[in-house]
RNA sequence: GGGCUUAUAGCUCAGUUGGCAGAGCAUUCGGCUGAUAACCGAAAGGUCGGUGGUUCGACUCCACCUAAGCCCA
């Protein structure tokens, strides 16, 4: 009968915040309300006087929905602009898009069933553009959806004209200082649709081909070498098609090489055959050697520079030194063909051997080779090798069926075949070695991605920009008709840079050549008025590598250089080395002052996500299931600096931790109903001790935190406010206050003091969190807003750390007493598994100490034992020399031994302790002495 | 095949200059029913990817191997 007027008198949480979050609803809301209140715009106007700190966007392909690696990356630039945003930084984020290129190209083409050849160009880049508008409206709401804030109304975009116009302009003075140049090189060639194929345009299929040695015969300094007449060196190939433009032979300068004289067949004696000393043994099963004997062995570097007689023609072929030679195929002696190979070409550059490809664009022998001009290629194959036969230079002949690229249209296997093609000279004026030089004044994180930038630009080849493809920027060279010389003249350059200002780049595709150049334009060679133009593009990494002169140098809202870039570690080779190549080429300086770098994502099994193995992640679903700060939090849990593991079981963990965050929050905010910090705080010097304690444990949070967040580790921060919710908050300090809250009186100082507490951990807690759950921060600030804070919690001051709260002893002292703790808890449970005990509260602790530190340590603590240890009395009792009585129990503790009970007195039925004031009251007879003095002093009972 | 990287409990991560393998979550069992689709406790769970070496002693240093990832070939 009393239980409810008993009930009334005790404090219980109320609050609003719902326990179940409900986020996919709540924070569609919350977006609303940010959208209307202008967030992004008030914090620009908030920081506009600050220091910068700019992040520079990696523009993501405008084709499909967003994946994991795209939330990851945006979502990780969202933590850094937010919190920057917090101390103040002047960071405006500008979302960028790269709009061009081949896989939107590919995509359209397959639509429409057509080839490039045939389709109208103006109207083809008119429906890529659309393309690319309809994925970046589409990511655009996605992302925004992951609550990631920034100048989504006025993103960059790489087919804007003004984007275009700079690169150009870029490429221009690129050409102008001499960094860009004309040359042959291989490219995958389909000989049926006479096109060049990127890689992404191949299909690897099983295919026959021949399996042919040939022994070329070698000069005089060969013999001397060995010590032999006649030696040959012998080469294996599965082209003989590419024998014609064979150049040079390259052998490995660490490999021992051995000349081989075979007693019988056919070569029985006639020569001494040259081939890795390795491959022998392999060797003389495959070409059936059964006599033989070894003459002599050289080291492969001493062969550099020889000669031998081409097969084929009246010219020598080289002996060159390479590291690429292998020995697990063929004889340790390559055949060389710069124009058929790509490690061919390479090697030539060094040798300075010519890119000679004497193959038309319908794969047939150019007149100039003798024999076989006009056939073609793969038809010549078993022409070529008759020849070998008849010359006696074939040593075997047979078929291998291996994986071999071929068209993706018409399934035909392509071949390699050099063409002109436009590069950017990496060592011209010292690109490379100034590259080198200044990524050292960069901040690589982590710190060996320094190492592996440098080892990509160090072995990079010069890079090729051109592309015979549609959908892209056009290479805006021209070519006199007359001498066929290119031109580019600052003032041709200037003159179209403003016309593609002006009207977008189509405008190339759209006008005739003699509007594109200046009015009375002379060819620079022989003084000709007419010009044609380039129809080749450039490759899109020269669209987003010149962001840095497009967008950040031409924007009010950015700057040159960016303080960060923030991309996965496959950009290494793609935009952070694009970027960093033009900046230096144009401006001699790092375009971003520190550069992080991401891993990838991947299955549980630690494998690849990937369409077929449908083992694919999809953050949309998870947004959709859980919540984007769902995925924030576990975005903030990785250590994105290796590669991370995703599935749904991890989802679903991340859901439970942050369940926990969120109702530690909501505990928090739900004692803090009848309470106005204004009016109700309590001085820290006049709290109870636990409570100082706590507001330390809080600032050391901060502190870390800051730490975290400003080495930009995330997870650590994570992982810190976690621990502090589960272990400090929950476990710990708000589960010894609910006793304190709910029965001392409301407005007592014991219970204000808590509350100030509250107050003000929660208010650290969600500014804290503000940048990774942003919207259950947005929703907990609603509630604890106060007159003068503004409407976002977004738009608040991260906060600043009150080292004078911070108290090293107090922390030491807690820790120990929660080592006791863990002690007593033991004990309880022990007695509990007997069925003695059930509640805590029922239980009465006797602590024997041993030791007289430790007995001063516990007796220190006084009456607030029974509080700490949630039982309702504890007696510290000196062991001095005796030893503990029986059913004391021995503990991890030196020198402690705990004894168990049951509490004396009888249950009050207001506060649930046992106490032998009970029934002293005459009104009140089943409440304790405390409780019927709240009950007096604060709700008006008689005692 | 080459360069770089990763590997500690089912999961996410700690583990300082070598010195008895840790935390949180999840799991199991139990308590509470005044944070209740919550909260508290206890227990169980590891040959530190493998092999060899240096050392009195190795998760830590060295070599090799395996698996996986990025880039290249």
């Amino acid at each position: 009968m009393q239980e409810t007027r008993y009930k009334n008198t005790i404090n219980l949480p109320r609050t609003n915040f719902a326990m179940k979050a409900n986020l996919p609803v709540k924070e569609k809301e919350i977006l609303k309300f940010w959208d209307e209140l202008g967030l992004y715009s008030r914090i620009q106007e908030k920081n506009a006087g600050g220091e910068w700190y700019l992040l520079h966007d990696g523009p993501p392909y405008a084709n499909g929905d967003i994946h994991m690696g795209t939330a990851l990356n945006k979502t990780l630039k969202d933590f850094v602009v937010k919190y920057k945003s917090m101390r103040g930084y002047r960071c405006p984020f500008v979302p960028g898009w790269d709009c061009h290129g081949l896989p939107i190209e590919h995509r359209l083409l397959r639509e429409l069933h057509k080839t490039k050849h045939d389709v109208e160009v103006l109207d083809f880049r008119r429906k890529a553009k659309e393309f690319a508008l309809k994925w970046l409206g589409v990511q655009r709401e996605q992302f925004k959806r992951l609550g990631v804030l920034g100048e989504w109304d006025k993103p960059y975009v790489t087919m804007d004209p003004a984007y275009e116009a700079k690169e150009i302009e870029g490429f221009a003075r690129l050409y102008a200082d001499g960094y860009i140049y004309r040359g042959l090189k291989p490219v995958h060639w389909c000989i049926v649709c006479e096109t060049a194929l990127a890689e992404a345009e191949l299909e690897y299929h099983d295919k026959e081909s021949p399996s042919i040695y040939v022994r070329f015969k070698a000069d005089e300094r060969v013999n001397r070498l060995f010590g032999v007449e006649n030696a040959s060196i012998v080469i294996w190939t599965t082209t003989p098609w590419t024998l014609p433009a064979n150049l040079a032979v390259a052998v490995h300068p660490d490999f021992q090489y051995s000349a081989v004289r075979v007693n019988h067949g056919q070569d029985a004696h006639a020569t001494s055959l040259v081939l890795a000393s390795e491959t022998l043994p392999r060797l003389k099963d495959e070409l059936g050697w059964e006599d033989y004997e070894v003459v002599a062995t050289v080291n492969g570097a001493q062969l550099e520079g020889m000669n031998c007689d081409h097969p084929l023609a009246d010219r020598k072929s080289r002996v060159i030194l390479a590291d690429f030679v292998t020995l697990d195929q063929g004889t340790g002696c390559v055949h060389t063909a710069p124009g058929h190979g790509q490690e061919d070409y390479e090697i030539a550059g060094k040798y300075n051997l010519e890119i000679y490809s004497p193959v038309d664009e319908r794969g047939r022998f150019t007149p100039e080779v003798r024999d076989f001009a006009g056939k073609q290629v793969f038809e010549a194959n078993d022409l070529i090798v008759q020849h070998l036969r008849s010359r006696g230079l074939l040593l075997e002949a047979t078929k291998v069926t291996h994986s071999y690229p071929h068209c993706w249209r018409c399934k035909s296997p392509v071949i390699f075949r050099a063409t002109r093609q436009w590069f950017i000279n990496v060592n011209h004026n010292n690109l490379r070695r100034r590259t080198l030089e200044l990524v050292k004044q960069v901040r690589w994180v982590p710190a060996f991605t320094e190492k592996r930038f440098l080892a990509t630009v160090e072995g990079r080849p010069d890079w090729c920009l051109s592309r015979q493809r549609l959908w892209g920027v056009p290479i805006p060279v021209f070519y006199c008709t007359n001498c066929h010389s290119p031109f580019l003249t600052p003032e041709a350059a200037d003159h179209l840079v403003a016309l593609v200002r002006k009207h977008g780049v189509d405008i190339w595709f759209e006008k005739d050549v003699k509007e594109l150049v200046p009015p009375g334009a002379k060819c620079t060679g022989c003084g000709g008025g007419e010009f044609e133009k380039e129809t080749a593009i450039l490759d899109v990494w020269f669209d987003s590598g010149t962001s840095h002169q497009g967008v950040l140098t031409q924007r009010n809202d950015q700057k040159y250089p960016a303080e960060l870039y923030l991309e996965g570690s496959d950009q290494h080779r793609g935009w952070f080395q694009s970027s960093m190549l033009t900046a230096v080429a144009l401006t001699n300086s790092p375009p971003f002052r520190e550069v992080i770098t991401t891993g990838w994502t991947l299955d549980e099994q630690r494998e690849k996500e990937s369409k077929s193995k449908g083992n694919i992640t999809n953050p949309l679903e998870i947004v959709q299931k859980y919540g984007a700060d769902v995925l924030r939090l576990w975005v903030s849990s990785v250590d994105y600096s290796s590669d991370m593991v995703v599935g749904m079981p991890i989802f679903e963990q991340m859901a439970d931790a942050y369940r926990k965050i969120r109702n530690t929050l909501r505990f928090l905010l739900g004692n803090l109903y009848d309470f106005d910090e204004e009016k109700d705080a309590v001085a820290r010097e006049e709290m109870p001790e636990v409570d100082r304690w706590a507001l330390s444990r809080a600032q050391w949070l901060l502190d870390e935190v800051t730490r975290a967040l400003e080495d930009f580790e995330f997870y650590r921060a994570y992982r810190r406010i976690h621990t502090f919710c589960t272990v400090d908050l929950s476990s710990f300090y708000l589960d010894i206050l609910k006793d304190r809250l709910y029965t001392a009186g409301p407005s007592s100082r014991e219970r204000r003091s808590s509350q100030t507490v509250f107050a003000r951990t929660l208010r650290l807690l969600d500014l804290m969190l503000a940048p990774i759950l942003s919207f259950t921060a947005e929703e907990v600030w609603a509630n604890i807003r106060r007159k003068n804070d503004p409407q976002s919690v977004h738009l608040a001051s991260w906060p600043e750390l009150d080292d004078s709260a911070r108290d090293r002893d107090l922390d030491e002292r807690y820790e120990r007493l929660n080592r006791v703790r863990s002690e007593v808890a033991k004990v309880i449970e022990r007695e509990r598994a007997q069925g003695t005990i059930g509640n805590s509260l029922e239980a009465k602790l006797v602590l024997y100490c041993a030791d007289e530190e430790l007995l001063d340590f516990l007796s220190s603590f006084g009456r607030n034992l029974q509080m700490l240890f949630i039982v309702s009395s504890v007696e510290v009792v000196n062991l001095g020399q005796k030893e503990p009585p029986a059913e004391a129990k021995a503990t991890e503790i030196e020198g402690l031994f705990i004894g168990i009970g049951e509490a004396p007195g009888r249950k009050c039925s207001r506060c649930w302790k046992y106490s032998e004031t009970v029934g002293e009251s005459v009104h009140h007879p089943e409440m304790c002495g405390d409780c019927v003095k709240v009950l007096v002093t604060y709700f008006g009972e008689e005692a």
